[in-house]
Formats: structure tokens, C-alpha cells, sequence
DNA sequence: GTTTTATCGATAGAATTATATCGATTCGAA
DNA sequence: TTCGAATCGATATAATTCTATCGATAAAAC
């Protein structure tokens, strides 16, 4: 039985988790099934996609009925890794590390915050949601006692590259940046940036665009 | 002169800050000119990407040298609508809402945040950032005096559409939402979604496979 | 029991997005 | 002053991503 490797973009993963909310939120409300048409009405976009996305996670559904809620979560969570839930360290215990600690969701997305680093004298050995904050310097050894692979970036642009560098000596093997600075990192380790600016950058296009519109009558902007 | 519509991707729109951060960066450097190979560097993308990028924003370069730098931070901002600040309200005074409200360098993306709400009446009446938290019934009163047009979400998904209901019909534009639910909104309003389980998905999808790939032989991961 | 309708699954086609190519231009070096 | 290298700007090609179509199938309506 060769493996065939799926190619799965970028925008695909980004839909599931979509997905997911609105099934967990149905199977609570103990609805069974669902079809791509029901669910695609929730969304932005058809549901031709919606059963693309689906597919890649495997999942099997029935004509006239749909596909079976449970199998869905089941399937996606698999298909996302969120079915075990990784170990992951925190750097930075400002206000945005605050914000991720205190996020009591992650654990359904398969991340769990073990401990907590900084630099800050000040910050070192308070605690935050339980969690005592320690210094940067004890991050290795216990990256690798605890076999811990995400770190996460939480601390300025400037600091953010030095906090790499210690993170991947320390063994770990993805990191999710939320400093809004682009790193270096070497191959093999895996890299995602969760960047509120990118976010934004589009809001105020829009909402340019849409401000533009009114005071003149020709429109000179992109959707 | 007939305006021309240009067309301009998400995908673009989302790279501009990134450039736009290296920029500013290189500006404090006291660096006046860049390429777009120079540029291209910082990213896992390549130089014509850049260029095409830059190009949406009417930037002119010269052959051999590049782009001036300062001539590329004003035109990108003013592409994004980040040369003038827009006023914003935030709703939610949890853990989030008080990282967002924390992070000082919205005033360079254009955004000020002028006002923050929330229900709950433990919070109302306290100061976060200097910044008194009131109670949702007002909103709609100081929307229209203040000529606020982003509102900010940051409550949980169950609170989150009865939030955004408030919003348009206090005359909100154009609204940020970070809660993990799909909202619902009228035509004409400008709904952007900065949902953080969408970058988790990736990271962990593509852990998985890594780990995957190390302990199988045959990989039948995606990339 | 037959027809109708909704949906899946697969394939084909359109649209969008990314990358490559090429001439024109500018600087620096021979 | 001429040549070469680097870069822009424009156009063309490739790759990716989205959307439409069609037969098969299962449930509901008649």
C-alpha cells in the first residue's frame, strides 16, 4: 500500500479550524449530521471548498445526508495534530504572554503552555495564571527534560531572534512568532508567524477604500 | 484622467506590513535606498514578489540602486490607510483585550484604540492602561459623537455576535474581531477575522508531520 | 414503487497568484 | 568612454487555488 502524499495548501489548513468551532458548537447542540451546503452558509465562500477542505482530512460522507459531526472533529483534529496535545514554552511575560496564558482553549488545540521565561529580573519568579515565570537561562535544560518541541514567541521585534536562537539550541522544533519581525531560522525547524499587523493591514485597506468611496464618486481602490 | 482600478490581492495586502516593519527598521539604520533583492532576503519569498508587491503601492524605483526606503514607508502606509489614525472602540476587558489594548504601537498601524467596553459590572468603572472600562449601552451614544469607525471584539464566541449587533447599529464601519466564531454582518460593513487557531493549525499540522516523518520511514505528510 | 430532490465524490475548467524572462536604465570599474 | 553588473518595469508563463459540472446514491415525496 504506497503512500500517495496529499498536497494540502496553506488555505485549507487555515479553513479547518473554522470548521471545527462550528462542529463542536453543533455537537453540543447534539445535531448528528451536517452537509456541506449547511455548513458553507456559516462561511464566506461555497460549499464546493468546504467539501475540498474536508476530503483532506479523510473524512467520508453519505449523499442526501451529509457527513457525521463527531467523525468530523474526529477527523480534523487528527488531520491538525490537535488530537494529542503538544508541550510548548512561552517566552516573554508581557501583556500579549499574558493573553496567551490565560487563553483556557488551547489545550482543544492541542498546545499546552507548560512554563513561562523572560528576561525581566522583575518578572522572574512572579506568577501568572499559576505559572511561576524563570529565566531565559534554564529554558534548554529543561526543553530537553521535558521533551518539550513549540516554543512560542511572545516578546519584542528586537529580543525575538536571540529567543529563537536559545529556543532551537534548546531542542525545540516549531515556533509560533508573534513578534512582528521576521526571523532566521534554520531548516528542518518549522516557523509560523501569527501576525496581527496582517490582519489589520487588510481592515484598513478596506476600510479606506470604503471611506475613499464616499467623499469622492469615482473610486479609485481595490475591493 | 480616468481612474484605474487596480487590483490588489489579500495575499499582497499581507505582506506589506512585513515589508513595512523591515523598513522602518532599516530607516532607524539611517539606510536610504533598497532593493528588491536586498529586501527579499529578510523573507522565504522571492525578489519579483517583492517587487510586484511594492509596485500596487505606486512605488518607483531606479535601476541598479532600488527603492528609496522613506519613499516606500510613506507609500505603503498610505496604501493601507495607516497615515491617518483611525479612532477604534474595543470590546472585551479579558486577557485580551487588555494585551491589545497594551500593545503601544497600534498608533503606527493606524489604529488608537479611544474607548474600551464590557458587560461585565466588575469591571465597569476600572482602569486598564489608563483607560476606563464602561459599560456596552454606551457605545452606541459615543460611536456617533465621536465618529468612531473599527470596532474591536474581543469577547468570547458566545457574547461575540450580540457584541458586533451593538457595533452596526452604533454606526461601526469596519470591525476587527478575534473571537473564534463566524459572525454575521450586513452588507457594506467591513468584518476582518484575527483568529490565532488559524496560524496554530498550520504550525501543528506541519509538527505533526515532522514527527511523523521521524518515526515512520515512508511519509505521507503533505510539503 | 416510482419520481423528485439533495448531496457526495470525481473530474474538468476558470480564476487567481506566483515566478520567470527580457529589454531599458543606471552605476561603477576597467 | 566603454563595458559589465545589478536592478527596475513590463510582459509572459507556470503553478496554485477556487469554482463549476456531472453521474451516482440515498432519502423523502408522491
Amino acid at each position: 500500500m504506497p503512500h500517495t502524499v496529499i498536497e494540502v495548501s496553506r488555505s485549507t489548513l487555515k479553513r479547518l479550524p473554522l470548521y471545527l468551532h462550528v462542529l463542536e458548537d453543533l455537537h453540543r447542540q447534539k445535531q448528528e449530521y451536517i452537509s456541506c451546503t449547511a455548513l458553507a452558509l456559516k462561511f464566506d465562500f461555497g460549499s464546493i471548498q468546504v467539501r475540498k477542505d474536508l476530503e483532506v482530512t479523510g473524512a467520508e460522507g453519505t449523499a442526501k445526508i451529509g457527513f457525521r459531526i463527531s467523525d468530523l472533529i474526529r477527523n480534523i483534529k487528527t488531520f491538525l495534530g490537535w488530537h494529542n496535545v503538544q508541550d510548548a514554552f512561552l517566552v516573554g511575560a508581557g501583556n500579549l504572554g499574558k493573553a496567551l496564558l490565560g487563553y483556557r482553549d488551547f489545550d482543544s488545540y492541542g498546545l499546552n503552555i507548560v512554563a513561562v521565561f523572560d528576561k525581566d529580573p522583575e518578572k522572574i519568579g512572579t506568577k501568572i495564571f499559576d505559572k511561576e515565570v524563570m529565566p531565559v537561562e534554564k529554558m534548554p535544560g529543561l526543553a530537553a527534560r521535558m521533551h518539550v518541541n513549540i516554543g512560542i514567541v511572545a516578546v519584542s521585534a528586537i529580543a525575538a531572534q536571540e529567543v529563537v536562537n536559545v529556543m532551537v539550541t534548546s531542542g525545540i522544533r516549531a515556533v509560533w512568532n508573534f513578534a512582528p519581525a521576521p526571523l532566521e531560522i534554520p531548516q528542518g525547524i518549522i516557523l509560523e508567524n501569527a501576525r496581527l499587523t496582517q490582519s489589520l493591514a487588510v481592515l484598513s485597506n478596506k476600510l479606506k477604500c470604503l471611506l475613499e468611496e464616499e467623499t469622492k464618486e469615482s473610486v479609485p481602490c481595490p475591493m
